[in-house]
DNA sequence: GAACACGAGAACCAACAGAGAACATTGCGA
DNA sequence: TCGCAATGTTCTCTGTTGGTTCTCGTGTTC
């Protein structure tokens, strides 16, 4: 659907508004900002941005005009940083955002590593490429786990869950298997999507 | 059909107006910024582009003079089909559309085909990924390309032209290099981008 | 002269916008 | 707990804006 002019600068308005104030406006207060003097003619207003899914339906409750939750699908993954085989995750200072489309992601919360090093290359997945990880604690044997070993080392790494052990498997044949105590391994997230650019 | 000199003009204008205002004029703003005086004219000029296809309809919506078609970026890029070693493209019936982010795709016209096959796979592009293909008949030497050979098998291999013959190279130890005359090749286009989903 | 592009202007009416009243609900304070 | 003020909801009424549909007139082109 689309807004009107009011709509929109209504809309405008509550963004803005949001940036500066923890709380949402009372209807009362948006009429006196916008200049007008009836709460029933601006109620409209919401009620249709509310249609069109830029705000959350406000059942009676005082001050219940929130906007809707921003698009992740707009805003991208955020990129946290550089996962190598063998160290901890190199952190990037400033978390960037990566496009994604949603065939490579998953409904729950994803979050995007770049890789760094060889580890996994007979799988397909070579150094520069990027990684979509979906946020999560435990995995399916035979999934791709980021995996934070003995609390030091995180990897991307097969996994293979055996009662009393648990065995990261790299897709590299010059590099050995790691068997472990399940207790040493603390899954981070599994790979769900990969992208690469050739430019 | 044909735009007279007036609908080009008028055209025009709204295109440049679309860069500089989130609304679209009314009829009157564009009167005035055309130097005509009767809204009945303008309207005929306007009912002529929607009729052309440059225009939506605008539906006695106020403000309802929208641009036809600005969303291949949305809509995202065309699925053309799968490419296989040494067979031709089989295009999919209905091109399909899937979500490529900007970086993983060039300025210039691109395209999506679903990799059958481990030809390529030592150089990490697996059965089943998609890969992006920016259109061009003409490569450097290392690039990846979808190239069409005798003109009736389409393969996606590493180019390498030296004069008087063109090499194709897989990324495949088991497989062999193709060495064939130039007029024998002829690309399609180029990787630029790959994509593959793990869910 | 017929067809066409273009423009003026009037009349019409649906979309949009606002005012205000009445009512319902919530939440806070006495 | 009660009562009141604050706030959200639903109405009706009103006016304005702006898209639509006409008719008519004027050049221009083939």
């Amino acid at each position: 659907m689309r807004l009107t002019r009011r709509q929109q600068e209504i809309l405008d308005f509550l963004r803005t508004h949001a940036e500066h104030f923890a709380h949402p406006p009372t209807l009362d207060e948006l009429c006196a900002r916008l200049g007008l003097r009836s709460r029933g003619s601006l109620h409209k207003h919401v009620q249709a941005l509310v249609a069109a899914g830029f705000l959350e339906p406000l059942d009676r409750q005082h001050r219940g005009i929130r906007l809707v939750a921003e698009e992740p699908a707009e805003l991208g993954l955020p990129l946290l940083g550089t996962i190598a085989a063998g160290r901890p995750i190199e952190a990037v200072p400033q978390p960037e955002f990566l496009q994604v489309p949603p065939h490579l992601r998953t409904e729950r919360p994803c979050y995007v590593l770049r890789v760094r090093g060889d580890s996994m290359c007979e799988a397909g997945i070579l150094d520069g490429d990027y990684v979509v990880i979906e946020q999560r604690e435990t995995a399916r044997d035979g999934e791709i786990v980021v995996a934070l070993v003995r609390g030091e080392e995180v990897t991307l790494k097969r996994i293979l869950q055996q009662p009393g052990r648990t065995i990261l498997y790299p897709e590299n044949s010059a590099l050995e298997a790691m068997e472990l105590d399940p207790d040493e391994v603390q899954i981070q997230g599994v790979l769900v999507g990969q992208m690469r650019s050739y430019r």
